[in-house]
DNA sequence: CCCGATATTATCGTGCACGATTAATCAGGA
DNA sequence: TCCTGATTAATCGTGCACGATAATATCGGG
């Protein structure tokens, strides 16, 4: 900070930044998604935490944020939304009357398999740009764990 | 499609797709910024409509939204927000009464010289990662050049 | 058993993203 | 002039993200 050529550029252009960029790519994929999501009366959150589910059924509100890195502000509506849809069940616990069980009905896994569209468009996308995904995902991975870190460092 | 064996993986978890680690890298970013932009009385959003202005001033809503691949709908009430902050102004051209310029004010442009703790904290991230962050900002953005043609294709 | 601390989920208000619609203006031709 | 179509921005409703708060349940110490 003392040394003014070690300094940010002033004159930083919306291109040159990584906010922008992840920002930008991910409201680009989304849209990607979404003909395919709302063909079957989908959002694209509530795709992602069908995706979870898909892998790991019967978990709590809570365990399932953490998997998502969301709050229950943001999930136990989502979740009611997908329960309407008659995609899950949400039931306490009688162990714990505290917790929140979340467990896919039959027609919330037949869901998985009506949603290869989406999936092979995004395989599409990456096979037309020659693009292997997969260290692509681990370095977002890890850029994600980086923010978060320095997210908690930042602000509590 | 007709050989089984080309199909995408039946058991694809959370952490091998694209669209989560896109999703939850931006969320990432998002609460690393929030702290310092929280300051500025900024959000995410505001501030990245700033960087497009610090970078070409006097422009149309039109135009801002092309640049930062948002619609009016978007757009107008989050500048009448910085304008009611007083970061901006927004005056119908008298050339054409249909199209709405954006110019930043004074205190708007000030804010550029407030916003290096939040590029700092990036760069201090990609630092301690090791990381040279230019080759992943133009991979994310032909990442993204890429799924808005995908979208266009398929949603119209 | 009671009480305070902790844990888990839910609720509320603000702002963003977007599909759909509306309103106002402009341009060009009969 | 008037009419039609195109352009530009604004408005409305739904759902997500999140800070702040509340409500309920559990646990542990006295």
């Amino acid at each position: 900070m003392t040394d003014p050529r070690s300094q940010t550029p002033d004159l930083a252009t919306l291109d040159d930044q990584l906010c922008f960029a992840i920002y930008s790519a991910n409201t680009a994929i989304n849209r990607m998604y979404r003909p395919y999501l709302s063909k079957l009366g989908l959002t694209y959150p509530q795709y992602i935490a069908l995706l979870a589910l898909w892998e790991t059924d019967d978990v709590t509100v809570g365990a399932l944020g953490k998997r998502l890195y969301l709050d229950t502000n943001t999930l136990t509506p989502l979740l009611k939304r997908l329960e309407g849809m008659g995609h899950l069940t949400r039931t306490r616990d009688p162990k714990d009357e505290r917790v929140v069980r979340i467990r896919l009905t039959d027609q919330g896994r037949a869901l998985q398999a009506r949603a290869t569209d989406a999936l092979a468009c995004v395989h599409a996308m990456a096979s037309e740009a020659d693009v292997d995904l997969k260290p692509w995902i681990e370095a977002l991975n890890h850029l994600r764990e980086q923010a978060l870190n320095k997210a908690q460092c930042a602000g509590g």
